[in-house]
DNA sequence: TCGTTTGTTCGATAAAAATGGAACTAAGCC
DNA sequence: GGCTTAGTTCCATTTTTATCGAACAAACGA
């Protein structure tokens, strides 16, 4: 378990689970946030990406996400930063990410991860 | 919702979605379901899937599965036959499984998905 | 028809998650 | 120091899931 700096802390690498990863994106909430955060080039902060929720319950999602291995979360002043662990979830977990988010070889393809209607 | 013949029910392939299907992946009993009948040919009955625990436990577990696309069940004399519904998924959801599964094109990656120790 | 096998359904209980207000902390600004 | 902003933590409540015995149902064989 890494300790960031004074900071969050987040799971290595090597223990990151299927199952954790499934039930952190098992939330819609959740799954808006991992998909808000793939669309963006940069790390949002938490109040960006709280659909109008109230704070704790948010972060109480933040805090899945991050123990999950989905998240990582740095302080930059008053706010928390949080990005995609994409890399490590790219190692660990090849493709899955990809398929999540509808990423696939085939531009026209994957109509269901990005929220398209079916051909 | 397709009905088969009298069976159960199963829902159609264009409403298949991520969160349950997520949801339903999250349990370990039923990641362990899904594991087995991608590493089987044929389908398995439930008692070969039941992993020792009771049988109304397990039952749950199957339909949650169901609920979620991931299973097709149909019955053959006294027994209930399990298969993952691979093709629908790989339709509506291209390399989903295969990323979950730990099948990718460089057969010595995806350690993690394979239950195999990371290098 | 009776008994057996396989699995589902019911129902009660326990365990786990989600929710959100209130108090609190950290960082920055005046 | 006092004030503001951004999130977290605490706590109680509600909602959802999981668990599993017991009763039930369907298919089959003797």
């Amino acid at each position: 378990m890494a300790r960031d700096e004074i900071g969050f802390s987040h799971p290595d690498e090597e223990t990151l689970s299927l199952e954790a990863i499934f039930h952190a994106l098992s939330d819609p909430y959740r799954l808006r946030i991992v998909q808000a955060l793939a669309a963006s080039a940069a790390p949002m902060n938490c109040g960006d990406l709280s659909f109008g929720r109230p704070k704790s319950s948010m972060s109480h999602h933040f805090r899945i996400l991050r123990a999950a291995g989905v998240l990582h979360t740095t302080s930059q002043g008053v706010e928390h930063m949080n990005s995609l662990r994409r890399a490590a979830l790219d190692r660990r977990f090849p493709g899955l990410m990809a398929a999540i988010l509808g990423e696939t070889g085939h531009p026209a393809a994957a109509p269901a991860a990005r929220g398209l209607a079916p051909a």
